[in-house]
DNA sequence: GCCGACGGTCACAATCGCGTCACATGCCCG
DNA sequence: CGGGCATGTGACGCGATTGTGACCGTCGGC
């Protein structure tokens, strides 16, 4: 799976910048209006929030369209409220695409492996696959031998996730911060019920038990 | 599909310019009358507009087709106003055709991948197919196993856009700005209708389920 | 100028997704 | 062998999101 440079700012960059660490596979860069400027190489993904301090998404989205080095870069401008005009500007001013706050992390992070998944050339679109699992970020859907698995946007998130560490035990915590979930506070409960419906899919497509439990401890994928 | 590089002047950049970026497949370039003159190689198709500052759409066609890098350019001339003797004349020109304005940017775009899709030498992708389903961009027709597919023009763009981009999530924001509306600004809920549309025609023509809802972000075209 | 096709919006209903609870079951350890 | 904690799972209910029929303005053709 290629790299690719995100940047974030503003309250984006709060929100998402301790969470975009160790494992995941982010080159990741902060962008400020006349701070560094980290550019590596690379497809470029850019979250802008429409307002920030001392310089206005619009602004920072006409910056980054006449930097050569991010010209091509994919840019979501993320809006306070749903403002049509709004919506508008940030479109001419660059943008590609916009969402509209607060921001729920665990779309953003869908949209982010999505767009990682999907950038550049379409047909490209890198798959993650572990023995007879397949998991298409892009197209948010998972297969397993070839047939698809009919999964829930939790679920999918889960074993996605599962997939990135494989024949690793992951704790109750580590999935629940994968998913992206911080509000409110999800129980850890919770999750076995997510694994229970996991297991269910995948048992349903013949791919039997993957998920086994480490008792007191979490869960772990068995990609055997 | 091939690249093709696309030269629009005056107001007709203004409008498309900001448009065709990211993941269009289009070589992009400004040609001004005596500016600078990106070309690049391969076919090229040009919208001009009738009028200009300081020069006239019959001279900038004279002047493409005088130029050996372009003299074989398929140029489209844009009036302001239904005159016949001005089509005359932009033909004699040497325009291959007009439109007439004030442009709206969804018909431009049918144009622009018509063109894109009959472009010059022949075998150069004149339709795009994905699995039973075909899309002729030049004919604006598309056919699922052979039949015609009955389509309006905005179901056939949606349905030309989700085959450029399968197996990946767009959001209601990427359909709208693909299908080239700005004005009005485009209620997102629309997309949901236009999505109903296109899928009722799909059905009704023995596709089956085709488009798939991603909820909370988008949609995706399943290929397969 | 009339008429039909097309496309955008609205409002309402249906569905879906998911977090939680409650209870059943299972496992470990003394 | 028993207590107690850990996990599995069916059921429930709330919200948010989506599907869709209906309506209506617009445009183009006749």
């Amino acid at each position: 799976m290629q790299a690719i440079n995100i940047f974030l700012t503003g309250r984006l960059g709060e929100t998402l910048e301790d969470f975009m660490h160790g494992e995941t596979r982010y080159a990741f860069g902060s962008l400020y209006p006349d701070g560094p400027h980290r550019v590596v190489e690379g497809p470029v993904c850019a979250f802008v929030d429409w307002v920030m301090d001392d310089l206005s998404g619009l602004e920072m989205c006409r910056r980054l369209r006449a930097d050569p080095r991010t010209e091509d870069a994919h840019i979501t401008i993320v809006l306070e409220e749903d403002d049509a005009a709004d919506k508008r500007r940030a479109l001419k001013a660059g943008a590609d695409d916009y969402m509209v706050g607060p921001l729920d992390r665990t779309l953003v992070l869908d949209r982010v492996m999505a767009l990682q998944a999907g950038c550049g050339q379409p047909g490209i679109a890198e798959r993650l696959e572990l023995g007879e699992l397949t998991i298409d970020a892009a197209a948010l859907q998972a297969r397993w031998a070839g047939e698809p698995l009919d999964l829930r946007p939790n679920e999918f998130r889960l074993l996605r996730f599962f997939a990135q560490n494989p024949d690793r035990v992951l704790t109750r915590a580590d999935l629940i911060e994968a998913l992206g979930k911080q509000e409110p506070p999800i129980d850890e409960r919770t999750v076995d019920v997510w694994i229970g419906r996991l297991r269910k899919a995948l048992r349903a497509a013949g791919a039997g038990e993957r998920v086994r439990t480490v008792r007191s401890l979490g869960y772990v994928y068995d990609s055997r």
